[in-house]
Formats: structure tokens, sequence, C-alpha cells
DNA sequence: CATACGTAAGTTTTT
DNA sequence: CTTACGTATG
């Protein structure tokens, strides 16, 4: 084994190197606790920013390093695979050599790892497909269609989402049939569903993401031989996030925690040396570490059970706990709103967490009128914080739903400003994408009736519906693949001459592409017995067979045109897999390809803002965090209300979003939102309420922004009672910047109106200024067609041909006259730098930003 | 069988 | 305001 390599004499440190162990230098005492703890079990309550990642890449590299273990008898799970990577990176650093045969992953991939190994132990086969939601909803759709159980209220969503939750409890058609309500026809009806569901996987040689875990667990229950290849293999086990497991994930680590017993032993390859064995001929359980931290918990809806962590003791008997209290990452400030918001949770064990980094800046609060003036104050914001020297990179902007992105893009744009969106509509969830991973899926698997069916209709050539059920039945009739029954489509009457040609020629192209990426066997006109081809010529095959691309280009929406480039893109993903990953081959592109998550996005080094849900803000830091739409219903979401315990996950996750910030936090909300067509009054947010005072800087605060989202003068002069307490409304410490106005004293609550009536606490002129200045912008925005101070006017804006240059006067909507200093970039990217009369230097994109030439 | 157009419905968070 | 789905038309 080469793991043994790994210790080579005159390393920079060892174990013998006398005097302190570098692996525990700068850790405080409960760190090093943390690394050096043995066992059978062991706890780290890891509170936000408490350098658990250190501690846990610290405490493998010790192991492997004093030859406790082999990187091969070691698992740590994840909650993404690039915090798998990352580790794996910084275990290579620590021990300056590779970490070959160590498995760090998400559970997901660890499974699907396993499941490929011993797929052929239950009737599946190696190269199974791994159904995203959209194919589970996709198959659900059609055995609901058959069933006729539409008219009970089933619809695939709702289905889909019983039946997870079911698997995630590991929960099987007989166990729920079990369980059930016999009488109740709709449940008979949902068994039938679920039964059918999991016979057509099967069928189809597919799982879907739970079945991942569920059936790894089910084959571990059902063929002890093969758990105890893995039960002995795996001697130190780490799991991360361990808050965020669900029961299924939980069952696995206890299979995979269990001694090996001596039956299984005799039958173990390579054979067991008597040094493997504890006292009672057994293989001893593997030793367990866990890290997770209560109260960031946000994951109860896909099944996470807090239990788990909060029993872990019981579960693991001689379980020591340690807790890491103090937090590397965050300002006394930021640390301090925190630790006020969770601590309203009620049921949660006491904790605190404390810094020595000293207080830093306050934490900004402002109120916007509309989604569209809280986006333009993030993009200003961002833009100051870059000019202050903060790279774009170390800036994140945070919302509770996907569908805020929208208005924060179009501002993010026209400032401008380079940024990414992580998760969301995701690159893979493209319909062109799907249309060609498909034939790569149908490939990999010709039993997979959902990609097959998408193939045929992708490009369009012929083949609808009836077609398709044609060579269905055929296929199912003589139990062959949809491939082979698309080469005998001459046996298939009910289709015409012309069909037919088609549908043998798309088989012989399957066919073609199917030797390729097997390799081996020679074919009939190549001699050479190849190896498996790149997947990007595979790909390529497909694309240039089918036409794909040349058939978007060849239409003229400029849609299309991005379509294909995304299918280019697509090529290139797979190429750079092939570099990366040489003759990994097909089923490992497409298992990548299904694995990825939100944050896997992430590029450190890309130097753009990131875009992202709360819920993929888990465990990453930022030095500067935006938390947008903190209001009543978004933040606690609406739907999460009702729920038992709603408010405590989203309390939950609203502390973990202020942890991820470093030195700044902003918290942003709007008085108005628009969903829809109509638009509707919002409430601050409970959590804001729960923030000491204190702590948060004011520029705009609810109390001075009307609910009633009027036109401006009526904002000034409506009454105040947007129902927020006391808490924020009274912003004494008003910056003396452009928008940064305060009205009223802490005090000030409840006096009829605010700004222009009550101008003697503040200053008189700003507020008189202020108030022109929003005049003008409700007017403006009133003209754009917007009904309501709307700060952006509608429709899509193209100044494509604005010639600018260094020296001219323009104006901007939002900004008034400025001065133009130089332009960058070029076609569609040209950036304007202008220097405004009134806010200072700004960078416009010239295609889309709100202005016009003024003549000079 | 494909396209074009109309209408209805729907927005939590994700591996 | 979008997206998905159904219907009428080529």
């Amino acid at each position: 084994m080469s793991d043994f390599e790994l210790l080579e004499p005159g390393a920079p440190w060892g174990a013998a190197a006398g005097g302190a162990d570098p692996l525990l230098d700068g850790l405080n005492p409960a760190q090093e606790r943390a690394v050096t703890a043995r066992g059978p079990a062991l706890l780290i309550v890891a509170g936000a920013g408490s350098g658990k990642t250190r501690v846990l890449t610290h405490r493998i590299a010790q192991l492997i390093r004093d030859r406790e273990a082999w990187p091969s008898q070691i698992l740590a799970i994840t909650f993404t695979n690039k915090a798998a990577a990352e580790m794996r990176e910084r275990m290579e650093a620590l021990l300056g050599s590779g970490v070959e045969g160590m498995w760090v992953s998400t559970f997901h991939s660890a499974c699907v790892r396993i499941l490929r190994r011993e797929s052929e132990r239950f009737g599946y086969v190696s190269g199974f497909t791994i159904y995203d939601s959209a194919d589970s909803r996709a198959l659900l759709k059609r055995i609901i269609k058959e069933l006729d159980a539409d008219s009970y209220g089933f619809t695939p969503a709702n289905a889909g989402g019983k039946i997870s939750r079911l698997k995630n409890e590991l929960t099987s058609v007989d166990g729920y049939r079990a369980t059930m309500n016999e009488s109740d026809p709709r449940e008979r009806l949902f068994v039938e569903i679920f039964s059918m569901y999991e016979q057509e996987l099967r069928r189809a040689n597919a799982f879907d993401f739970d079945d991942l875990i569920g059936q790894t667990v089910h084959l571990f229950r059902s063929h002890p031989d093969v758990a105890a290849v893995y039960q002995r293999r795996f001697r130190h086990i780490l799991v991360d996030e361990y808050q965020d497991t669900n029961h299924a994930q939980y069952s696995l680590i206890r299979e995979l925690t269990r001694p090996v017993e001596p039956e299984q032993i005799e039958r173990l390859v390579p054979p067991v040396r008597d040094r493997e064995l504890d006292a009672s001929g057994r293989i001893p359980a593997a030793s367990l570490t866990v890290v997770g931290d209560s109260d960031q918990s946000i994951y109860a809806f896909r099944g996470a059970d807090i239990r788990n962590i909060v029993e872990f003791e019981r579960d693991f008997p001689g379980a020591e706990v340690v807790k890491l209290e103090q937090n590397y990452r965050s300002t006394q400030n930021i640390l301090s709103a925190a630790n006020a918001v969770i601590g309203n949770n009620f049921d949660r064990q006491e904790k605190n967490l404390f810094t020595t980094a000293g207080d830093g800046a306050k934490i900004v609060g402002f109120t916007g009128y509309s989604q569209h003036d809280e986006a333009r104050f993030v993009a200003e914001e961002i833009e100051d914080l870059h000019r202050e020297g903060v790279a774009y990179g170390d800036i994140a902007v945070f919302y509770r739903t996907n569908s805020q992105t929208r208005a924060l893009e179009e501002l993010l744009i026209r400032s401008a400003i380079p940024y990414r969106v992580l998760g969301g509509t995701k690159f893979y969830e493209r319909a062109e994408i799907k249309d060609a991973m498909a034939y790569l899926t149908s490939i990999a698997n010709p039993f997979d009736p959902i990609a097959w069916s998408r193939m045929l209709g992708a490009p369009k050539r012929g083949i609808g519906p009836m077609a398709e059920a044609h060579l269905a039945n055929f296929q199912e009739a003589q139990g062959i693949s949809f491939h082979d029954a698309m080469l005998r489509a001459a046996e298939v009457p009910a289709l015409g001459p012309k069909l037919r040609a088609t549908v043998l020629e798309l088989g012989g192209l399957l066919a073609r592409a199917a030797r390729m990426a097997a390799g081996g066997g020679a074919t009939d006109d190549s001699a050479e017995a190849a190896a498996p081809a790149p997947v990007g010529e595979v790909l390529k095959l497909i694309l240039d067979e089918t036409e794909m691309i040349e058939k978007l280009r060849a239409r003229r929406d400029p849609q299309d045109d991005a379509r294909a480039e995304n299918l280019e893109e697509l090529l290139a993903v797979a190429r750079e897999f092939d570099a990366k990953q040489p003759g990994a081959g097909l089923v490992a592109f497409l298992t990548e390809v299904s694995l990825v998550a939100a944050a896997d996005d992430l590029d450190d080094s890309s130097g753009t803002v990131s875009l992202m849900t709360m819920h993929t803000a888990k465990g990453l830091e930022f030095k500067a965090v935006f938390i947008t739409g903190v209001e009543e219903g978004l933040l606690p979401h609406q739907m999460s209300v009702e729920e038992v315990g709603g408010i405590s996950e989203e309390r939950r996750l609203m502390y973990v979003g202020i942890t991820r910030a470093r030195e700044r936090l902003y918290l942003t909300l709007a008085s108005t939102r628009a969903t829809f067509g109509d638009v509707s009054v919002a409430m601050p947010s409970r959590f804001l309420q729960e923030i000491p005072e204190g702590l948060i800087d004011w520029r705009q605060s609810p109390g001075e922004v009307t609910s009633r989202g009027g036109t401006a003068s009526r904002a000034l002069n409506a009454p105040r009672g947007s129902g927020f307490g006391g808490a924020g409304s009274g912003g004494s410490g008003s910056r003396a910047r452009d928008s940064a106005v305060s009205f009223s004293g802490g005090g000030g609550r409840g006096s009829g109106a605010a700004a222009v009536a009550e101008p003697a606490s503040g200053n008189m002129q700003s507020a008189l200024d202020k108030w022109r200045e929003r005049k003008r912008l409700a007017k403006e925005a009133q003209a754009a067609g917007g009904g309501f101070p709307n700060l952006i006017g509608g429709g899509v804006r193209d100044n494509g041909e604005l010639e600018l240059g260094p020296g001219d006067r323009i104006r901007h909507e939002e900004y008034g006259d400025g001065r133009v200093t130089g332009v960058s970039g070029s076609g569609s990217k040209r950036i304007a730098h202008v220097v405004f009369d009134s806010v200072g230097e700004r960078k416009l994109l010239v295609k889309l930003a709100p202005i016009s030439k003024v003549e000079g």
C-alpha cells in the first residue's frame, strides 16, 4: 500500500519532532481536545465560526500522521462536494502528500459509490440512472395519469413530496401499507402510486435521490456480508453538519459503526488478521466523530431530525462531548446580534458565542419603499465597499426565496457589479441541457424511459406521443432495451415508413455512441479494441448528428442563441471533466452532474459578488453580508408560520445568515413587495426586534417608510403604524451621506407624521432636501409607468448605440447629472465611469443604465 | 405531429 | 409577471 509513503523521514514535522505538535499549534484548549480525543464516539458541538473545519482536518491529519489509520480507513462526510474538495486540499497541505484512498464526500456521493459497486446484488446494473426531482415528477405524472389519481387530488408534486418523506424515514411500500388507514380510499390509492413508482424505478434501473441513502441502508441490512466489508474498512467515520442528518442518513451511520460479527469475518477479503479483532473475536465498531450545531439546523423540511444530535450521547454510549464556543469569524456586534436572535428559541441548550475580535462596525439597516429601492441600496453599498477595498468576492447577498433574485440582479447589472447567482435555476435544469443530457443518460442506461422519451422529442423529428407509445409497448412486450426496440422498429407495424426510418437512424446513432462510450469491443469498421471514448467526444457526436446547436441557431429568437451557447458550455464542461479525470467514463460524468449542489458552484477566485439563499449559505463565510427581505412573511416565511416549530427553524435560518458575516452585516427590507401583479404591504420581521437597538445603524428605518406604498409625499405624511414596535425606528446614527437621514430621535415613535412635520430633532435642511428628492423620484417613477415609487422604470432599456467619451455630460434617471470620466469594456459590456454631481462616482453599464446624453 | 396562441395557475428552503 | 398546460390551427 502506498499509504506508507506518507511518512517520509525528514518531514518538517512529526510526532517525534519533540515539543509542541504542529497540528495542535494555535488551537484553543477545546479545539485541541476535539483533535486529540480518542474513543468510540465524539460529539463536537461547534458554534458558528468556531473553527470546526480546522479541527476536523487536523484530527484526520493526526490520525494519519501518527499511523492510527490509513487514509483508506477514513470516511469523512461533508455537506457539499465543494466542502469535500476543500477538506481534501487542506489535508494534503497538512500532510504534504496525497491522501489517496480516503473517502471525503457527501452522503449521496458516498452512497452512489457503494451502490455502483454492489448494485448487481439486488437487480440493478451499475450504469443506473439517478433521477433528480424533475425526473421523479415526470415518472409520477405518468403514474398518476394512468391511475386517474389526479381526480383524488394527487399531483406529481404532492405525491413526490410524500414519497420523499417516507423514504427519508426508511418506510417502504409494505411498511406504509401496514400502518395506513385501510378504509381511506385516498390512502389506498397513494399506496398504489407509491408501489408503482418503486416498480417503475426498478424497471428503469434508476434510483431517486432519497433511494441513494435508503437503498444503501437496505443493502447493508439485507446483506451483512456486504456491510461487513465497509464496517471493516472504515475505522474512522466523521460527519459534518450532523444536525441536518435525516433518519436514513442516521441509520446509514449506525450500520457503518456496527462491529463485525465473527460469522462474517471468515468471508472477508483480504483475510482478517488477529490484531484487527477485539477480545470477543469481533472487529470492533468504527470510531465516530460528528460535528454539528443544533442552532444551525435548517433542513427539517427535508427530514433533518434535530434529535440525532441532541440524543447523540444516548445513541452512542461512551461518547465524549466537546464544545467549541469561541468564534474566530465575526466581530462582537455581529455575534451579539446572532446570540440575541437565537436566544429567543426556547427549546435549545444555552450556548453563547464570544470573540476577542472587538466590536467592529455597527450592523447597517435599511428599509426601501420597494424591493427595487432595497436592491438599489444593496448595489450602492456594494460599490462603496468595493471602493473601500473590499473585493467583490468577499461580498454576498442572501435571501429567503429564489424569486428575490430578480430585482437584485437587475440593479447589479445596471451598476456593472460582477455577480454570480448560486443555485436557483441551475445550469443542469435548463431544458436544452436536459435534452442533451438525456442522450448521455440513455446511452448509459438504455432501460431508462424518462431519458429515452425526452430524447425522442428533442430536437423535434416527427416522433410524437403515438410513435413513442408504440415503441414503448413493443419494448415492454419483448423485454428488451429501448435502444434495441428502436433498432427493431421494422417489427412495429404501426410505424409508417417515414417514422420507421427516423427511428432506425436515431437507434443507429445511439448504438454508435454507446459503443464509443463503452469502448472495449472492436466494431465492424474499426479493428482496434478501443478504450472508452472521452465523454466530450460522445457528446460531440450527439450534438453533431442531431444538429441540436445548428437548429437552435437557425431560429431568430435571441433566447435560442443563449440556449445554443449553453450547449457549447456543456460540451466544454464535459471536456473539462475528461481532462480532470481521464478515463473516468460516462457514468462517472453523469453521477457528478446529478450530485452537484448549489454551493458547489462557488468559485472563490471569481471576483464576483455571490447571491444565494440562506440555505445555500450554510458553511460559508464572507467579509460583508447582506441579508435582504427581512420581512414578516418572507423571513420568517409565511408558509412556516403555521407549521409547528416553523418559526424556530426560520430563526435558525436568520442565525445562520447573520453568522456568515465576518466584518460587515447589512439587514435590508422593503415596505412594499410586489408579487405577481399587485403590491402588498410588508412588515418588518420580528427577528429585527430581537436584535438590540444599539447594534443597528438604521440608514432608513422601517418607521421612516410608509407601509402604504403611495407616492412619496403620501409616504411622508402617512401614519407610522406599520406594526413595528419601538425597536429600530429611531435610527440615531445618521451618517452624512446621501441616503442617510434620521428624522426622529429614539423615542419618536407614535408621532403622527415623520420627517417634514418633525424636523426639529434632525437637520431641517437635509430633511427638506430628502423630501424634495423623494418627490422627484416618485414623479419619475410614475412617469415611467409604475403606480408606486418603483425607482426603476419598467421595460428593458437598450442604450446599445449610445456613444460616450470622457468629458460628456449625461443625465441619469436616479442620480441626476454627471460627467463621464472614462469608458471601459466593449460591446454590450461597455462600462461608463461617471462622476455625478450629487452622489459622486458610479460605474454604469452603458447598455442598460437609465441614462441619456445631455447637450453640452 | 408541430406550432401558435390563449388561459389558468402558482412561489420555501434542496441533495 | 412568469411558466405550464390545453386547445385550435396549419
